[in-house]
DNA sequence: ATTTTATTGCGACATTATCGCAATTAAGGA
DNA sequence: TCCTTAATTGCGATAATGTCGCAATAAAAT
């Protein structure tokens, strides 16, 4: 299935690639000028993460969140890592350190989520009063 | 506020500690003899959540499980861990093996989700054939 | 037995995400 | 440049998960 280049699709993937933290689909569609539809952002992110480009963060709020992969790889961040999501003011970042899993034998990773929530350090200030 | 022994409570409570893996709320309902309504059971699990009784863990398939924390305990996982999640199967078990996280100075923790998915081992062996 | 109020059942509702289908439109070739 | 093909979009409907309001029920205390 071939891929092609629409507005839409550049559009995202600015953002994304722009965005120091992960997205989720409302940030998206609240940040975007462009009108996008709902169901084509989804689709849009969707074959983003079939072709490896971007990677998919599941929160503990169960939403789904967006980063672009080439963030993580500039940092050295190829392997596992967690995400901190700040309950806060939504942001959701990478913690820069590798994350190591031991499975038991006979057992295959598909797939890493590792989640931290709490407050970032920013919205902990502002609450303590500068 | 007081709390109260219903039959709904005691059913619920006694799943989650006889069940080898983390349940979700679906799973509940129909492993469940009596008939308890939909709303009552995730108030039920909220309140044992609330209470620190069980344990909630957020899938990276964006779904609830709830895991009867004396369990973990007697594990020796009072503290973080990674849960296994099989595609297959729908199992959510514990990975016996504690995860530190480190955060940037001045943030702050309040709950931890590490997920794994992918195939266990049980299910591996019968794709493979035996 | 009576009172108090935590809990339940039911339906409605909220949120997140997907799907079917007809209309567009990017891409490649004539 | 025009045509053809099929990937993509927009729209509405739908699915899945979880919460809420409210009247009815029932556990626990008096
Ligand atoms: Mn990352
Ligand atoms: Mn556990
Ligand atoms: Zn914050
Ligand atoms: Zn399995």
């Amino acid at each position: 299935m071939k891929r092609r280049n629409t507005d839409s699709k550049k559009a995202i993937l600015e953002l994304l690639e722009s965005s120091k933290s992960a997205l989720s689909h409302d940030m998206i569609q609240g940040i975007i000028s462009r009108n996008i539809d709902r169901a084509t952002i989804y689709r849009v992110l969707n074959r983003f993460c079939e072709d490896k480009i971007v990677r998919r963060i599941v929160g503990d709020d169960g939403k789904q969140y967006f980063a672009y992969c080439i963030n993580c790889v500039e940092k050295k961040q190829k392997n596992n890592h967690f995400h901190f999501r700040c309950t806060q003011c939504g942001k959701v970042e990478c913690l820069n350190e590798e994350v190591k899993v031991a499975l038991p034998d006979g057992y295959e990773m598909h797939n890493f989520n590792g989640i931290v929530s709490g407050i970032c350090s920013d919205c902990a200030s502002l609450r303590s009063g500068e």
